[in-house]
DNA sequence: AAGTGAAATTGATTATTTTTATGTGTAGAA
DNA sequence: TTCTACACATAAAAATAATCAATTTCACTT
């Protein structure tokens, strides 16, 4: 059984008569005529009585029509619904990124794109470098972010932000009167950093392991959300990305002051190299891109209110 | 987009490797290739990405495999619906006769091929003989009952059932004395008969005018039932089907007396000349027809309980 | 650098579908 | 009756589509 003579057929019924359904399938009769045929053969049972004027279902004709109605709405049902992918009318983005990159960056691309494309769902994966590339191989995400460099052979990488990391801590902090850190005077100070394993918290090793310096109080915490209360809360000084206390600097709730010697950082948008994106990725990726060049215009990483 | 083609579509889902989908659908790794690349070409987009060791869905081809398994699980469905057709499990059986048949005949029919079939559903409608004729010709019923002789081009009869029309009273009515009647004292009593536009009215009418007599005193009444309860109640002598009357002449609430002089009459069953008719019809016709040689062979449409 | 696995490509071959032309049967008209 | 018109069936030729066998490409792997 196949479509075309399900097609046919329903034709067949629409005009009650083969010779006008050849018409109305662009066919001739002949044609009508053989493909209904190998229906009912295969079927083992007519489906049309064959009267002068017009041609009548038969019981099994009634079953196969409701069928057939059904298979051929259906089916172009499915030629629509792969039109709206790339309609942008619907369809699924899956990203991977560090949950800092989540809760601090992707929030604002995500809210943006959705007022503009409401039927795009949104997944969102978290998890380490490694874990990000993996979800990228297996297409459990269509993008990710992550700390450049990183190679890979099979995931390409663009540049995508830069940011410093700042360190921050409560306004009524003793740190508040510094106007910079650099990492010797950094080092001496209760520091909040982030649990090994982390990209961040490498970048941070193994820039003071060149300039040859050790942490003398660190304490490790869990994310950066919970590096920001402990620094508000007044128990030390937290070194976290810029991006993620911009408005915590802004509202006052906490003073983010440079550190002099820490890398400029570089977050890049990774994808596998020989897939190409779906439109609604790429659209995500062109709208996002934008916003963020718009963001980092506009960005003051520091900022004192009194 | 044809089922064909989502067959093998599903095959490489299945399979996860173009290689394995045309061993698994009994063709050429090319075959299912080309398939998959006229599906690609008519949607607009990529259904697989290709890797080096296997295949992997595009939002595209998830969409298509969703609507791919409906397909086609309902088009092997719809084989199986008719299939069953022809195995009895599923049905339809349309049948046109008179109010009087349907009540007294039909009924016994059906309950018992109902027992064995109880899947096969059953429409009965009830007309005069002519709109039994058009029910059979507009494909509405797929055999008919009606009183012989009866000749259409296109509608076959045969004969089905004889019976004679009987003079019932109730039980207490003077006429219980009457062993039987002829035309002549009949036309005496206080009849009870059917409305004209009845076939059962007219072969009566028809066998008056040949006798050369009138009804002198005649009610004429709306169905077989009303003229039963008429005549149990002693108004008067109620010409019916000796079918009619079987179980009330048996258990002694009417009396029925045989009429010299009145035809024995024929029911024939007929259907469309040139449809064939469908298994479950055919079956319910066999069936029935043993059934009915049964019932005539201890049929006793005179009896008399004291 | 050669080998491997999976898919694309190509040209030939085979099946299938469609068309053209014709036949059949019936209903209605001459 | 005979003719004509209509609707479908049938048959052979033509066109189209699908398949196959053979080859190529490509990205790894060894």
């Amino acid at each position: 059984m196949e479509l075309h003579q399900l097609r046919i057929f329903k034709a067949v019924t629409d005009t009650g008569n083969f010779s006008r359904a050849a018409d109305a399938a662009f066919l001739t009769q002949p044609a009508v005529s053989m493909q209904v045929k190998a229906l009912e053969e295969e079927l083992g049972q007519a489906l049309f009585y064959r009267e002068r004027k017009r041609s009548v279902l038969t019981p099994a004709g009634e079953i196969l029509l409701r069928h057939a109605r059904a298979l051929i709405a259906r089916s172009e049902q499915a030629v629509q619904e792969i039109a709206d992918l790339q309609q942008l009318k619907q369809g699924h983005i899956s990203i991977a990124c560090s949950d800092t990159f989540a809760a601090y960056v992707l929030t604002d691309m995500i809210g943006l794109f959705s007022k503009t494309y409401p039927n795009i769902r949104f997944s969102v994966y978290n998890g380490t470098t490694n874990e990000i590339a993996h979800l990228l191989i297996n297409h459990d995400a269509d993008i990710g972010y992550l700390l450049l460099p990183f190679h890979h052979p099979r995931i390409a990488c663009r540049e995508w932000m830069t940011y410093r990391d700042v360190a921050v801590s409560g306004s009524n902090h003793p740190s508040v009167s510094v106007s910079h850190y650099d990492l010797r005077t950094l080092v001496e100070e209760q520091l909040l950093i982030l649990e090994k394993g982390t990209a961040t918290r490498e970048s941070f090793d193994s820039a003071l392991a060149q300039a040859g310096l050790a942490t003398t109080r660190a304490m490790e915490l869990g994310s950066v959300a919970v590096q920001k209360e402990f620094a508000a809360a007044g128990i030390g000084i937290a070194v976290v990305p810029e991006y993620s206390v911009k408005i915590e600097c802004e509202d006052g709730r906490l003073v983010g002051i440079p550190v002099h010697g820490l890398p400029q950082k570089k977050i890049g948008l990774c994808y596998l190299k020989e897939k190409e994106s779906g439109r609604a990725v790429q659209t995500f990726i062109t709208q996002s891109s934008k916003q963020s060049t718009d963001r980092e215009k506009n960005a003051k990483p520091r900022s004192r209110k009194p």
